[in-house]
DNA sequence: ATAATAGTGTCTCTGAGACATTATGAC
DNA sequence: GTCATAATGTCTCAGAGACACTATTAT
């Protein structure tokens, strides 16, 4: 037996809805790591056994120390991946995590850098980082096409023609209008906010929330 | 940063269908570690550097030096669990894994013990073993309302009525004959082995095989 | 009034389940 | 022939999508 003990890392695939598109996010990796010092890379980092109680907690702390979020965001075991050649400094495991984010609630640095999906074969990065993220969007495609997962992307409150939009934009795809909003009915996890109305030139729309203790229900990977 | 290491193993639930239930293995810890010695607990192990190209690696030798299985199994990642206190030993992770074994593929031995589903929760497991069963049960349920998973409960050829039974026991409800053979159909998984055919004393049925090349598809966790 | 988007109603078609019917072997 | 199970066909009903229609605001 080998008491070798392999590296062992947090990688966070954080995404957003910008400009009518699905991004991730990037981050500048330090100067001062041996692996990949200065490049863009999905952001993470060591587990701390001393302060992390487990690895949803790691990734929340990587987030608040190298991200600077404070807010409570949605957070997914994705996969891990594992190997002695995925990292240059040796043997090592990963395990994935997928996020949401609105994209109001975390503000631009020079460290961080959203890039829009659609694009994210074309940048080369580091470890097996570009498979992490294809493997994410897969994921958060499928679990969008049965569950209220983008609600996630909103920040509190949103109308159902925005939240339709945020749908056809991670599938890829125009969905009907009635079908869609039979289907959130079905799913029953909006509250309409009462008497709230979003409007430009047009008739407002009803704006809603998620229903409040029916969080849970989506952790599960199944 | 802290520089202390978790304790990093692999656990594997392993299911099985035996007198038309679904059951999981149990395995014996040896008697020479500190966690649970002679208790019965899912089948695990530490994580070797030296041997092992990645945790599937782990898993498959875990499965071949502990339980003596020399065949290639259907062996899925299904959730990492980690933290300071599931293991009396200090802060650990355990990677667990869902698999597969036709049941003549697997000989007894005082070391393993097959479990039926149903009576799990009235054993108590060390660590968060009976968690991490609950889980893999409800992703063996979850895949094989919509997948031609079951299919690796079988070695080789089944009929089409074999099948079903074992779905009708894992999913625990009556399926349709009918509709059940037409999503089969749909799935375009099988192929019938020409002029083969399995009866008793009534009319013989048609045997099947999983058509090669089409093994790779259920990987995808989604 | 018109423009523009919100929201609902109607129709059709597909697919799943319930059930009936036919097929094929042993005896 | 009967019995038992295999295999297939038919019917109905519910849900999804396509599409049309109504509603409500600003101008």
């Amino acid at each position: 037996m080998s008491h070798t003990y392999p590296i062992l890392t947090v990688d966070i695939v954080l995404f957003t809805i910008k400009d009518d598109a699905l991004h991730l996010l990037l981050s500048k990796r330090t100067n001062d790591t041996e692996a990949f010092p200065n490049q863009w890379a999905l952001p993470g980092g060591y587990v701390h056994v001393n302060e992390d109680l487990n690895l949803i907690d790691t990734a929340t702390r990587i987030l608040q120390h190298k991200i600077n979020i404070r807010k409570h965001l949605y957070l997914e075991q994705l996969e891990t991946f594992s190997g002695p050649d995925r990292d240059p400094r040796g043997w090592s495991i990963s395990q994935a995590f997928c996020a949401i984010i609105p994209f109001e609630d975390l503000q631009a640095t020079p460290e961080i850098q959203w890039i829009n999906v659609k694009e994210i074969q074309t940048h080369k990065l580091p470890f097996d980082h570009n498979l992490i993220a294809a493997r994410a969007i897969e994921r958060l495609q499928s679990k969008s096409s049965y569950s209220t997962l983008p609600i996630h992307f909103f920040k509190g409150q949103f109308t159902l023609s925005e939240l339709q939009k945020v749908y056809e934009i991670i599938l890829q795809q125009k969905l009907d209008k009635s079908s869609f909003r039979k289907r959130l009915d079905d799913m029953n996890m909006l509250t309409l906010i009462k008497g709230s109305f979003k409007g430009g030139a047009q008739r407002p729309a009803q704006l809603y929330k998620i229903k409040t203790d029916t969080t849970s229900w989506f952790k599960s990977t199944l």
